[in-house]
DNA sequence: GTCTATATGTCGATAGAC
DNA sequence: GTCTATCGACATATAGAC
């Protein structure tokens, strides 16, 4: 099947997505520039428009699969059980889902004011759904009595801020093994919740 | 005492000063032009150039004055007294602190990288500073036999992003108080670290 | 101390050849 | 699909008049 020469469809795409992740996350999305980008996939800047209508929209649809993956990542997720069971799964999945995609991670919540206003209330939407997950089992932990928690919307708040900073200084191959954080990480939010 | 019409030393410094603060904390240190800050002191772009050798330096300076702040408000802290009473020290002085400066703290947070490889290793080493002063208080709890921490340098991080993240979302006139907003954490730190 | 004017360079995005 | 060339706007920082 011959092709034309110089055409990728279908892997200069991916490559210009990755670059742009990879730049975003290091210098932040206002200090990178498509020509950047365009060096690092090994184009010249024009031939970005052929995958993105523009430098907005490259940023939005890396925060917009992020928060899509994370939610899908959630509703995978066995329930049903007790909530100390549903707690301890979510806090496993959102160390592991987010120490896989630290890049993401980075960007998503740090470039939400880079985004346009219409932009930026989708992404909100799935935050907010994100949340509501975790203060749904906590709730269920209070209704039957096995969480002590005064405040379920702050503690959803407390408990994912506390998670989250694990992508601060978390790195593979360092002092500590992703289960051995995730052991210790559990530990503390079992007994912040007072389960 | 007659003065040069449109001499301003010692007042329009500052107002520089604030302007930056504002407008990295709304919009981002790489995404703000010499000519936004000077148009929201009233004067003309040129004219920043007497109260800044450059635009790095201004962002170096909040910082820098930022993390000293910081620092000295915990050398006010009382010492000398039990872990827990430290720890609930620390906690209170955290959120307090970060409450009443959510542009500085923010600034702090996110603008890490575009400092120059020289000023980013002097903000590095106060936010170390300050980390370290929340290990000691809790390794010197686990010694005592007050807290239960398995690994008082995670506990520490941990912590710290737990409360820094009530900036995400705390406003004042909300739903909560900072006095309750204050216990509800003092309660779910003292929990997590098994006291 | 502030102004106007400018040097020098980069930006996002587009047009048209191949 | 990628290239070169370019438009118009804007960037940081400086020079020199007042």
């Amino acid at each position: 099947m011959a092709r034309t020469q110089g055409s990728h469809s279908g892997i200069t795409g991916p490559r210009v997505r990755d670059a742009a992740l990879k730049l975003f996350a290091q210098h932040g999305y206002a200090a990178v520039s498509m020509r950047q980008i365009a060096r690092e996939v090994g184009v010249q800047a024009g031939a970005l428009y052929n995958y993105t209508p523009d430098k907005q929209s490259l940023l939005f649809d890396l925060m917009q699969t992020h928060m899509t993956e994370l939610l899908a990542a959630c509703a995978d997720m066995p329930d049903g059980g007790p909530p100390i069971e549903a707690l301890e799964n979510f806090t496993s999945l959102h160390l592991r889902f987010h120490s896989e995609r630290p890049e993401e991670v980075f960007i998503a919540y740090m470039e939400l004011r880079n985004l346009t206003p219409e932009n930026f209330t989708k992404i909100e939407a799935l935050r907010r759904s994100y949340e509501d997950g975790l203060e749904t089992i906590l709730r269920s932990g209070v209704s039957s009595g096995d969480f002590e928690v005064s405040d379920p919307k702050i503690a959803t708040m407390a408990v994912i801020a506390m998670l989250t900073g694990v992508n601060t200084w978390f790195r593979e191959g360092g002092r500590l093994s992703l289960e051995e954080v995730e052991q210790i990480y559990w530990d503390m939010v079992r007994k912040a919740v007072g389960a």
